[in-house]
DNA sequence: AACTATTTATAAGA
DNA sequence: TTCTTATAAATAGTT
């Protein structure tokens, strides 16, 4: 639907594929608001640009009830058995207040019941611990895509750098000059992804 | 596009609203798979019908992924807001405890020594997911960190292989210093203030 | 950021 | 449902 016919392949030249991407990601951005509303249902659609940028939109429902659809229809393939493993070692938490209750309804001996207390605390912490958990190990796993994805980058620049009779890395001007301040403010202590 | 113009609205029909449901909730899918090809970039869809199923196609990445791009740049707005709000109403984490052992050493009347656990029990749950919120900021930094030493590199390789044995660029020790295993400093996110 | 020649999607009909 | 086809809509290349 344009001038010419094109090949579904990838747009060798830069900035036609950057004008592609803009006008065709208009277009089924516009198409999923127009089946939304056409059928009465909901629509999300996200777009990752190969700079990793994000684009989305919704329609019809909030993009985290749409998602959350996804994720329960989903939920069996996943995570729900590693969860399940966890959960299991923990009381529920409805069943911790409860037996906060009768401690305080025990004979007070101070030593015992702020021992029991305390591993009442540890064990309320790990249960919280549980929700936050699924986010955690989200973010863990997509760390570790980007981690793998840079690898691949760095060997792929080796492999380019070397060819071109250089073992020093090199970089472009547009790429030292952007976001100034931004690299050297942010460190992360590297035992991060460690955290649960 | 048909053989007659539609109005965006509710189609009224409800067999021809199924019909027009199920072209175009194809031509949309068709049209994601498209742009992911044409512009390598990653493209999800979700469309969740009135009747509540499900239909879902994902192209250059697996579903998780792009998803979990967009939970981890919505996890910042969503967080930092419902945190500040609760953390302010409560007491440190450390004072909790303390005061948990005085109660359990005053008098023991029932009622009022569970109410007051009960409140501290919210207390408690707020206190920890502060702390857990503090290491998801973390993780968010970190993640942006990666994200950025990914667009360096793309650029990088892509100015390398379009311009073999053109002139480059010499880079500095500290862009490659950015590798999450090489910083030294244990720097709380910009965030973080925000969080009592 | 507009324009327009063409291709593509699709509404209605078979 | 599936296919056909007239027409509307999207968009590729151009300005």
């Amino acid at each position: 639907m344009g001038r010419r016919k094109v090949e579904i392949k990838r747009i060798e030249n830069k900035s036609s594929r950057q004008v592609t991407f803009s006008k065709r990601r208009n277009g089924l951005i516009e198409k999923a608001r127009q089946l939304s509303i056409l059928c009465e249902s909901s629509v999300a659609v996200l777009v990752v640009s190969a700079s990793g940028k994000l684009y989305n939109s919704n329609a019809g429902d909030n993009m985290s009830n749409i998602i959350d659809r996804y994720d329960i229809q989903h939920a069996d393939e996943l995570e729900a058995l590693d969860l399940a493993e966890k959960t299991q070692n923990y009381l529920p938490h409805k069943e911790l207040l409860e037996i906060v209750q009768s401690k305080l309804e025990e004979p007070n001996d101070d030593n015992v019941s702020v021992d029991s207390l305390t591993s009442l605390e540890e064990q309320l912490e790990d249960a919280l611990s549980v929700t936050r958990a699924r986010k955690t190990e989200l973010m863990i796993e997509f760390v570790k895509n980007l981690e793998e994805k840079e690898k691949l980058l760095r060997e792929e620049n080796q492999v380019l750098a070397s060819q071109m009779g250089k073992t020093t890395f090199l970089v472009t001007e547009d790429a030292r000059g952007m976001s100034p301040g931004n690299s050297s403010g942010n460190k992360i202590p590297k035992t991060l992804p460690l955290l649960k």
